[in-house]
DNA sequence: AACCATCTTGACCAATCGGTCAAGAAAATG
DNA sequence: CATTTTCTTGACCGATTGGTCAAGATGGTT
């Protein structure tokens, strides 16, 4: 009759309620802001005591960084597409496939990265500084080649990337919408031209 | 040796106060959002006190709102361009540059409305459901006929309005972000396909 | 001049903010 | 079992929030 997930271990409750805190924050903090949110509603949507949230995250800011930084780990993975293809098209066409997949499965976490960046990282500036630079001195090189190999225009790879992840956020925030609606091709995309 | 600006007639200085408001109230706002901002720190930004901005302002969600709607009247007023062109990629290019006429010479703007517009205007719906209705319907005859013609895919006229505001606006942000960097073209629009 | 309408602003308010703390409950350890 | 460590939570704190108000200053009107 009684379920067997009662007894739980010490490491248990820390990740479960960890997990929850974080699920109730990326909703929150995707809809009110960074500035919007409130712990005490976040608290209410995690169905805690806000007290329990200031044990496992003792700031506002702590909790927030951990949400930025728990989608960008995430979209890191998505680059092993990135490095397995054999040119410009298929690696990047493959990379903003897989980023696309992941703003259809975590939409809420996808808005406050891109709100984020949209405002050019106040929060979370020096993480982007070290672990991101680190990560995008990888792709870099492989940009690099290609560009040498003449398989693409000369652009400054970082900035390239920067861009890939602003306009895939709002190509899957309203493409897969439209999509929805009529089932057409996502924009002839010669139209920007 | 005096300035003759200082005698001022009632008209004026509600106008001047107003745009003094409008303009310190649009560079918060962009920078924290709605819910971070604070009528202090906006009465700081106009050097005013607190208290006389409730005076021209009752709410702060009055004056997060005409800031929104006067962003929003300007693109208004760029759609001419969109009228006055003979086919799909004249207009909507012309509105196109219009709006990145605009996102540069009102960055602050731009980036409230953006946020606005990504958070599915939980502000300003309202107002979205009768000005902007009532505006977009114009256009949507104008596209229609494009579609009928066969100079365009058969898309919702609506939803690509919807989604031409948000991609030029990270066009914009980040676009001549690059320009400036290196001159080249704006990416090969092509890759996205 | 006197009178009215508009504008200005320091002081103030209840509500809420992020964050603390101590005391108790629950689990791990011996 | 006893002890120690981790987890839980209501109560509380100073600071700040959006908003109010009344008294005075300023400009308009006759």
């Amino acid at each position: 009759m009684t379920d067997e997930t009662r007894p739980q271990t010490k490491k248990e409750i820390r990740l479960e309620n960890e997990r929850i805190i974080l699920e109730a924050a990326e909703k929150v903090f995707s809809e009110a802001g960074f500035g919007g949110a409130t712990m005490q509603l976040i608290a209410d949507v995690a169905g805690l005591p806000k007290a329990n949230l200031h044990y496992y995250f003792p700031t506002k800011e702590s909790l927030y960084r951990q949400v930025v930084q728990k989608i960008f780990n995430i979209w890191l993975l998505a680059a092993d597409s990135f490095d397995s293809a054999s040119g410009p098209a298929e690696g990047i066409g493959n990379y903003i496939d897989a980023k696309l997949e992941i703003s259809r499965n975590h939409p809420a976490g996808s808005r406050v990265w891109a709100t984020e960046v949209m405002h050019r990282a106040p929060v979370i500036q020096d993480y982007l500084e070290t672990t991101l630079v680190e990560w995008t001195d990888g792709r870099i090189k492989v940009i690099e080649d290609w560009i040498e190999a003449g398989l693409m225009d000369p652009i400054d790879p970082r900035h390239l990337l920067y861009m890939i992840w602003a306009t895939t956020q709002h190509y899957a925030d309203f493409g897969h919408q439209i999509e929805t609606l009529n089932g057409a091709e996502p924009l002839s995309d010669a139209q920007w031209a």
